[in-house]
DNA sequence: CTAGAATCGGATAGGCCTTTCCGATTCGCT
DNA sequence: AGCGAATCGGAAAGGCCTATCCGATTCTAG
């Protein structure tokens, strides 16, 4: 046994090679802190916050992490695997149409159940290589969804991939907007821009998503003036 | 003359009645520089840089605005004006479909053109009444345009007034994650909006706004990641 | 079991914010 | 011109945040 196999990494992340395990033990505690914390208040939600929801001192987090945006590329990395993957899963589906409207819906609900992966997905963190090189691997599966929704007549001709980019960050929009209070508007929305992306066929109409009530609107609208910062 | 009329409200802003004129200076700055701010950085602008702005001192800000609210509320009472009177403007268009789509563009217009209100849409103000009032006389004439264009058979009969809600809370996330660097973005969004509000008609397809281009949005998303807060 | 290295986390410095207090200044009437 | 009231704005108190320092603690190898 060499040395350098004396430390074990039980954890998955290889990140977390050679650490003490009482360090790797206090890493994972920050990282589901910083998960929690992240998906209610956004990614803008400060350091301090995250240390005390994962009960470790402050120094301790930021030893592990630097800066803000390390924190956020480890924290995401996973998900940002099953965002690549959901691409391929689309792109397994033997209709072009189907596959398509189908990850749109994934990655906006993937956006909707994550306030910090909603966010992250409208940016871009040109350090963060992991999290890049996974965007653009979406990014190029996304673009083949596109061609092959196209070939089959369904796609209309002038939609492009920067059209995904808006409407994430209109998702982003009204998430944040509604967060929790409409927990449905989401889909209307994306409903009404797939139906916007079709090509119009009248024989083929899919009703919409149902529209929130007045009052989960009103509470949203209400409960966002109820803020401060964040973001 | 009476005592009372020697104060001459030269502004037009009522709530400056009975105010010394340095006084009614003073808050002119304030409210012209918080249009700025609020504009440049949405209505989460912290009051110590609005006060900045205006080059007054800080405890005169909050003297005539003793809460960020009150200041909101004064800020927008205008905009909120031309917003109602946009409503009005729509129902004299003997066209009820163009009415339609011209309001919701008008509306997104604005918003486009100025961040805070934006966001202003999309809350509400429990305790600025003169800002709700507007706000419901709005609301009252798009429900008439949007029950005309249904009548008219151009709009389709699921779109409920709670869309536009949710339509100015995605323009406004697509607006705040712009931010000037793909500034035609949010035309493409409400492109889309429209074109999925309409009853399908093949006879009658209008092409959408263009899309940005690539290097637009990146920069957008770049850009978005380089703030600290705003919330 | 122990020594030394790795790690922890309270404390601290510096920044920005909100809100209030109060002495200094300016205005407006006589 | 001059007085009193209205208004100004710097200062201060208290909160939260980022980032760093360093003595105390915990782990690991031998």
């Amino acid at each position: 046994m060499t040395p350098a196999a004396r430390r074990v990494p039980a954890s998955p992340d290889p990140s977390a090679q050679g650490l003490r395990i009482d360090a790797r033990h206090n890493r994972d505690r920050i990282l589901s802190a910083a998960r929690r914390v992240y998906a209610r208040d956004g990614i803008e939600a400060s350091m301090a916050s995250v240390a005390r929801e994962a009960g470790v001192g402050i120094a301790t987090l930021f030893r592990h992490f630097p800066a803000r945006e390390d924190l956020v590329a480890a924290v995401f990395a996973d998900t940002m695997q099953t965002y690549a993957d959901a691409a391929a899963t689309a792109l397994a589906d033997p209709d072009p149409w189907h596959g398509f409207t189908w990850y749109i819906e994934a990655v906006c609900g993937m956006q909707a159940a994550d306030r910090g992966f909603a966010e992250v997905l409208t940016m871009t963190f040109p350090s963060a290589r992991a999290l890049e090189t996974k965007r653009d691997e979406a990014y190029r599966g996304f673009s083949e969804l596109v061609v092959r929704a196209k070939e089959a007549g369904r796609l209309r001709p002038d939609f492009t991939t920067e059209d995904l980019v808006i409407l994430l960050m209109a998702n982003a929009g009204v998430i944040a907007a509604t967060a929790g209070a409409a927990p449905e508007a989401w889909r209307r929305l994306v409903g009404c821009m797939i139906q916007s992306y079709a090509v119009p066929d009248p024989a083929n109409t899919e009703p919409l998503p149902p529209a929130p009530t007045p009052t989960a609107l009103y509470r949203a609208m209400i409960r966002l003036s109820r803020r401060s910062s964040t973001s």
